[in-house]
DNA sequence: TATAAGATTTACT
DNA sequence: GTAAATCTTATAT
């Protein structure tokens, strides 16, 4: 599973002359038009949705509930919509620009869910389709790997709409501690 | 053309 | 623990 291979990467942005970084402790994966939860599933297909097409490499935000946005990593080959949501990040670098970024909760919940960490990282739905290799999002691989003794896997959050493929394991997390730097 | 629901978070009871 | 905020897509007139 590709979402795996993400946890222990870092996650780099610089966007508004502000650099934030964090490692990846969170993902969910997306299996394209087979997955119920996904938004391609059945072959929908948008506007919105179209950087999932695209080959992978690139991100794919989109906004949800008309107020937050969440940020997923394109996997597939182009024409195959499979995307590795990043629900949880762990903050490395620019921790006073996410505070600033997010006035709200304070050290506690900086980046601990989907819709938080775009907003501490300053990512927003117009940074749909950036590839992930650029200069403004990009992953660095600092040799971070966790052992797999601290990946825990499970249901995924927030799809009980989706029926049986709600109950796939496809959720990894990174037990807290785990990571040295 | 109009209505309903969603890969969420926050505030209030 | 429950409800509201708020916008895009999907499904129904």
């Amino acid at each position: 599973m590709l979402a795996r291979w993400f946890l222990g990467k870092v996650l780099i942005t610089h966007i508004d002359g502000h650099i934030t970084s964090g490692i990846i402790t969170e993902t969910e994966a997306y299996a394209g038009i087979s997955d119920r939860a996904s938004h391609a599933w059945r072959g929908r297909r948008s506007t919105r949705t179209a950087p999932m097409y695209m080959a992978g490499g690139v991100a794919y935000v989109y906004l949800i509930y008309g107020m937050y946005s969440l940020f997923n990593i394109v996997t597939g080959p182009p024409g195959i919509p499979h995307a590795v949501l990043v629900r949880a990040i762990r903050p490395l670098e620019g921790i006073d620009i996410m505070h600033q970024r997010r006035k709200r909760t304070g050290e506690k919940g900086l980046s601990d869910g989907p819709g938080k960490l775009t907003m501490a990282m300053g990512i927003s739905c117009a940074d749909s389709g950036t590839p992930l290799f650029g200069k403004r999002i990009w992953i660095e691989d600092r040799g971070i790997v966790p052992d797999a003794a601290d990946i825990m896997s499970g249901p995924r959050i927030g799809v009980d709409y989706a029926g049986e493929d709600a109950l796939l394991p496809y959720r990894f997390i990174c037990k807290p501690g785990s990571m040295v730097q």
